[in-house]
RNA sequence: GCGAAAGUGGCGGAAUUGGUAGACGCGCUAGACUUAGGAUCUAGUCCCGAAAAGGGGUGGGGGUUCGAGUCCCCCCUUUCGCACCA
């Protein structure tokens, strides 16, 4: 009877997965709650941005990783599979302005339409954990984190020169502007310059933690993203003062070529250039300082453009020469980094170098290159970077290079005119977004006592509904008639609440936090979820995310630990990074470039299994690659022969004993090759070790293996393995196959390691390096067996002959090399 | 300019980390079965060679080694990040 309905059956994954998705849900099979007997995992996965629609991309971040979430469970961890909604930022206002849809409206119908995309998907999220940062009940919680910072002087207002986006008509963080022609990370908007008074948290404070890395297993790549990014630099602070007795700090990496120090440069903005700047020179400083403001708005240009400044009229005293220095002021000296103002040594840094050949400066060498002559400095074509002996430089003369920056700093220090400096790339993370949706900064402005907090128990500080989102440069809420309008809540008078909402990178760099339970309301988490839970064991996502919310959330973290809030220093033990799936052109995927693939197309065609197997087998996972619409064909014909494999009729059990001991042998090799590369990420080979697997059985089925133990074992082995990859079509099977509900919460199989074991083992017989003979043999062969059977052998003979054997290596069990001439 | 990663069949990619290069899949070729197929099945598919024998072959050139896709040096190309950072 059931073998004759089987026959009949063929592969509809729509029904199958709409089937096992309904049962699942029903049965809360994904549900993960704190179980103190059992070792937790914690798997997490970026959280998207609810833009609409879920492309390819989604899939290929997500499906993977769900794969390997769901290997985990079956290895017998407790593992947390959380998933929601970074929930606030631009588009959503964007699309309100274009379409006249309110942001809350927009943002949540999109959550709603992807949300059921995710579960089509297939994936084993929880949802009952899923959280929205738009969500009252979570920036609340945001705002609170503000507070606490502000509270331990973490967050701080400055006004500053700050990034200014004026097509999204807000400030951006330093990491928000890209590329050398500085634009708008979201729009591509050259970003302005404005002053303005902003809210900064102090992550520079922690830049020397977030270059340790040596607690977490993250990719190299990302290290090197971020040491590069925080950019720390070691050297001297070093006080010079001008004629008139103003001190003038400079940061140099390079103390020891002091002696060499023939001028000084400012940057245009420096603080003092008006009051050193001479009569007679006033009006060219002027000038170039009003250029270089125009100029810094579009950027200063590259590199290679040729030195521009003018003289002050001021001079300088180099502290460690006495003597009397130019001051200059360029443009290549920025105000952003170090002190604003440099020491210029022409002689050995190139920049220095070529304004000094530009303007006729002295250049002056100090290092004398072992075995040369000290160079002419009027005769250098470059400046000079090799090692060897300082010259010219008093107390340091005959140190040599490589000892004399310590000794620099030592002879500053005892001088008293300047110490040993560590700056930084990195600068104080700007928060302040002049945008409506967006978690309010939770702060009151009193005409009495200036900036105060607003308490913790007033919190949230509820974001309006009810405005005008006409970008007009100020916060929208600044608009709204009564919103702002507030009470002290120390003194109770009239008082104006802060405008600006939050970056939304603040939001998500705590969001791991909230999965833990969404709707706790004693504190941004629940204590015992936190000790169970963290911190995270796998964080997937893009790179894109380097060097900006994975720094964000590793210095919130970081501040979290020291102001007691959480107990781990850090929130994410290991990263991966998946690669970027192109268009089938090779580009990137764009509406413009009419490239882009539906996922939704493609779970219709095929089903989402098939669509989450060639997510994990159609490139290497990490890289990424062009999108190949004739590859998922097979993936699609994967499936289709390990359903007709599983379930055609059994015939007669005819096979000999070999082709089972064959078929145990590759079962138990897959296994552990496909156990291997789920911890490794390598997944496109578990999808291969799986087709060949099948191919295997496809061959031991024609040898009647098929009703034999070790067929029923294939098959059992086999849906556990698939089950993480395809857990629809697997559940399907594994039912039609008479098993007990579900594979999902079934146990990841053991190898068997004496039949994974192979008993012959193909000998390579080489000669002089070039393989002339393959030899069948035992596996356990003696090394002096393999070797006679190789020198014996007839391909060995065919090219030794003549010749004299000279020396014979033999590679146990693998391969015999016979050096003959 | 600085830093990093990567170059393997027509294509995506394997290769136990120094030991049979090209697993698996796409595509292609031939055949079978079908009213038909863009379904399914079988066989083949790195290049030269009719075939066998053999030779060549992992961007290019050198080197180390019995043996190199893998290690070292130089060069080329591509991609990414930073970009006057003192």
């Amino acid at each position: 009877m059931r073998s004759a309905e089987r026959d009949v059956v063929t592969y509809e994954p729509t029904e199958v997965e709409a089937k096992w998705q309904r049962r699942w849900e029903s049965d809360g099979l994904y549900n993960s709650d704190v179980d103190a007997e059992r070792p937790k995992h914690y798997a997490l996965t970026m959280l998207p941005y609810p833009s609409g629609e879920f492309h390819i991309g989604h899939w290929y971040a997500m499906a993977p990783p769900d794969a390997r979430a769901r290997y985990m469970r079956l290895k017998g961890y407790n593992v947390l599979f959380p998933m929601g909604f970074d929930a606030f930022g631009l588009p959503a206002e964007n699309a309100a302005i274009q379409r006249g849809v309110h942001p809350r409206k927009w943002t949540y119908s999109n959550i709603e339409r992807m949300r059921g995309q995710f579960k089509r998907m297939g994936t084993m999220i929880d949802w009952r954990r899923e959280a929205i940062s738009a969500d009252r009940e979570y920036y609340r919680w945001t705002q609170w984190f503000f507070l606490k910072l502000l509270e331990n002087d973490l967050a701080y207002r400055n006004r500053a020169a700050v990034d200014w986006c004026p097509s999204c008509n807000t400030t951006l963080a330093r990491e928000q502007v890209w590329g050398d022609d500085r634009r708008c990370e979201r729009c591509q908007t050259p970003v302005v310059r404005k002053e303005l008074e902003q809210w900064f948290f102090r992550t520079t404070r922690f830049a020397d933690e977030l270059l340790d890395f040596s607690q977490i297993d993250w990719p190299e790549r990302v290290q090197l993203l971020e040491k590069n990014w925080i950019g720390r630099s070691e050297g001297a602070d070093v006080v010079f003062h001008t004629e008139s007795g103003d001190p003038l700090r400079v940061f140099t990496t390079r103390p020891d070529t002091l002696w060499g120090a023939t001028f000084m440069v400012l940057a245009p903005e420096h603080p003092l250039v008006a009051k050193l700047t001479t009569q007679d020179q006033a009006r060219a400083v002027e000038e170039y300082t009003a250029q270089a403001e125009r100029q810094t708005d579009i950027q200063r240009e590259a590199a290679d453009r040729p030195k521009t400044g003018v003289f002050t009229g001021a001079y300088a005293i180099n502290p460690v020469t006495d003597e009397r220095i130019p001051i200059w002021i360029a443009d290549y000296v920025l105000m952003t980094y170090g002190t604003g103002a440099i020491m210029a040594v022409p002689a050995h840094d190139q920049r220095d170098f070529e304004f000094a050949r530009q303007f006729d400066l002295e250049v002056r060498p100090v290092i004398q290159a072992s075995g040369e002559d000290v160079p002419d400095g009027d005769e250098l074509l470059a400046a000079t970077t090799h090692q060897g002996t300082m010259v010219n430089s008093g107390p340091l003369t005959g140190t040599p290079a490589d000892e004399a920056v310590t000794a620099a700093i030592d002879f500053l220090q005892e001088k008293g005119t300047g110490r040993g400096a560590i700056r930084y790339r990195l600068r104080d993370w700007l928060i302040s977004r002049q945008r409506y949706w967006g978690a309010p900064i939770p702060v009151v402005y009193c005409d009495r006592c200036g900036v105060v907090p607003v308490s913790e128990s007033e919190l949230p500080v509820p974001l309006p509904d009810d405005v005008e989102w006409t970008p007009t440069g100020e916060s929208p809420l600044k608009l709204h008639p009564t919103w702002r309008h507030t009470s002290c809540p120390e003194c109770g008078a009239p008082a104006e609440r802060e405008t600006d909402t939050m970056d939304t990178f603040m939001c998500s760099s705590w969001y791991h936090l909230r999965y833990l339970s969404p709707h706790y309301d004693a504190g941004p988490f629940d204590p015992e979820e936190y000790a169970y839970w963290m911190p995270v064991d796998s964080y997937t996502g893009g790179i894109e995310h380097a060097t900006m919310h994975l720094i964000y959330t590793r210095f919130f973290h970081k501040a979290c630990h020291d102001m007691g809030i959480v107990g781990g220093t850090e929130p994410m033990l290991q990263l991966r990074n998946q690669g970027i799936v192109l268009g089938e052109d090779s580009e990137k995927m764009s509406k413009s470039r009419g490239n882009v693939v539906s996922p939704d197309d493609l779970v219709e065609r095929y089903g989402a299994d098939t669509v989450r197997s060639y997510m994990m087998f159609f490139a290497r996972w990490e890289q990424g690659g062009p999108w190949n619409s004739r590859g998922i064909e097979g993936t699609w014909r994967w499936l289709k022969k390990i359903w007709t494999l599983m379930l055609e009729p059994t015939e007669e059990f005819t096979a000999e004993p070999g082709v089972e001991r064959r078929l145990r042998r590759k079962v138990h090799q897959t296994l552990r090759q496909v156990g291997e590369d789920f911890e490794t990420y390598e997944f496109n080979t578990i999808v291969a070790a799986l087709m060949e697997l099948s191919n295997e059985m496809h061959q031991a089925r024609a040898d009647g293996a098929a009703g034999g133990d070790a067929w029923d074992e294939a098959c059992d082995i086999y849906l556990r393995m698939l089950a993480p990859i395809a857990p629809h079509i697997a559940e399907e099977l594994w039912e039609r196959l008479g098993k007990d509900y579900s594979v999902h919460t079934s146990t990841w199989p053991q190898v068997d390691a004496a039949a994974a074991a192979e008993d012959e083992v193909t000998l390579v017989v080489q000669v002089n390096g070039k393989v002339r003979d393959r030899l069948v043999v035992p596996v356990d062969i003696a090394d002096e067996t393999a070797r006679e059977m190789a020198l014996a052998s007839e391909g060995a003979l065919r090219f030794t002959d003549g010749k004299t054997v000279r020396k014979v290596i033999v590679v146990p069990g693998r391969l015999v090399n016979i050096v003959a001439n």
